[in-house]
DNA sequence: AACTATTTATAAGA
DNA sequence: TTCTTATAAATAGTT
């Protein structure tokens, strides 16, 4: 429309496209317009020339969000929505997961006071911690086996690293101890165990040269030794 | 445009209003490609009126989702990208919790065979155990008393509750002893409470009267009651 | 941004 | 619906 008919094709001059997009840009928002008034329909437009400018109507009865969301629930899938679906399943699960892992966790730290109220629960959640205890003391025995090596050649020094531990070991022992007497009063002297003690300590104790810590150490890697 | 010019208010007759609809949506729809083609635009056109029926038109150079991000980005904040962020940081908190929380009860478990590499770690972990242990312990005996109760009324039905629980612990304890085998190797008699029964078991074992269940849970109360 | 000769869109009718 | 057609609107080229 206007002089001479226009080939629907790109306008290559620039300044002549921008007239023409200025143009047909209102053009096309006065019928968006129209079209929702006259026809109480719901209408957004979004346009963008080469500008980095928007241009947008959207109908005064709703808003672009409406409207998207509206765009998405009818054409079903795709855009972000199955996205934020399967990310909303992964964080119940995970939320799930958590609150399993916490539970279990804080029952086998002993701090939940409520969860378990029957003596077979219990006898199972001490069992199973006994079991775990084992085994980690199992592997604590691994660990000091390794850790002495083969070598003669690494003697001395381990003789000097196993002085420093045994030493560790007292500190860590003396606190235990602190509980130790607490606890004897319910277990009777049944549980030895129970002292909470790790028994390379115990060892220690009973070791024949108290004194002399390089030797105690020697001593206690030849007896593990033995045991393998 | 047409035969008397038209008011812009929304048409009342509803065949008018739906004729009109279509005929206005071909209209401006045409002119969305227009103006696509002749100022390479990017144009999304989205209508939608009373009919559940969605129209829309896209230019051929981009997708409506493309434009649904450009308008996000152009206009800057809302729609869902605000949401989706704080999705994703909180799926990226919980994973992490979940991470450690699951590192922990493998440790806690034993399961953990690369985790604890410096013995003190481990001597650390095996306390905390221990400690763990004893408080669960405690809370089991705790449970035995209250279920003992006060009342001699209730000491029939108790009678009988116990000798199951007694059996049921036989059972459990039976278990727990091929465990039992496998450590002594390691722990060398020291560790006594390492076999894995829980102490309750220890006392059933040293009755007087291994064959009147009755009167075996019978003296485990009492003699639990004189400990309080 | 205004003007205007034309083309286009479309309201009403069939 | 779609087609027709009289007429209103839109707009290309110009100023």
């Amino acid at each position: 429309m206007g002089r001479g008919r226009t080939e629907i094709k790109k306008i290559e001059n620039t300044t002549n496209r921008q007239v023409t997009y200025s143009k047909r840009r209102n053009g096309i928002i006065k019928k968006a317009n129209e079209l929702s008034v006259l026809c109480d329909a719901k209408v957004s437009l979004i346009m963008y020339a080469n500008s980095r400018k928007l241009h947008e109507y959207t109908s005064p009865s709703t808003t672009t969000k409406k409207m998207i969301d509206l765009y998405q629930q009818t054409v079903g899938v795709d855009l972000w929505s199955s996205h934020y679906e399967k990310m909303k399943e992964n964080l119940e699960r995970l939320k799930e997961i958590n609150n399993k892992l916490r539970g279990e966790t804080r029952l086998r730290k002993g701090e939940d006071a409520s969860g378990l109220t029957s003596l077979s629960e219990m006898v199972d959640l001490q069992e199973k911690m006994t079991i775990a205890l084992s085994e980690i003391r199992e592997r604590k025995y691994h660990v000091i086996k390794t850790q002495t090596g083969t070598t003669n050649k690494k003697l001395r020094n381990l003789k000097e690293r196993y002085g420093n531990l045994v030493h560790e070991l007292e500190m860590k022992g003396d606190e235990a101890y602190g509980i130790v007497e607490n606890e004897e009063g319910y277990s009777n002297g049944v549980n030895v165990f129970g002292n909470g003690m790790p028994n390379l300590y115990a060892l220690r104790l009973h070791d024949s040269h108290p004194d002399d810590v390089d030797f105690g150490s020697y001593c206690l890697l030849s007896f593990l030794d033995n045991l393998a």
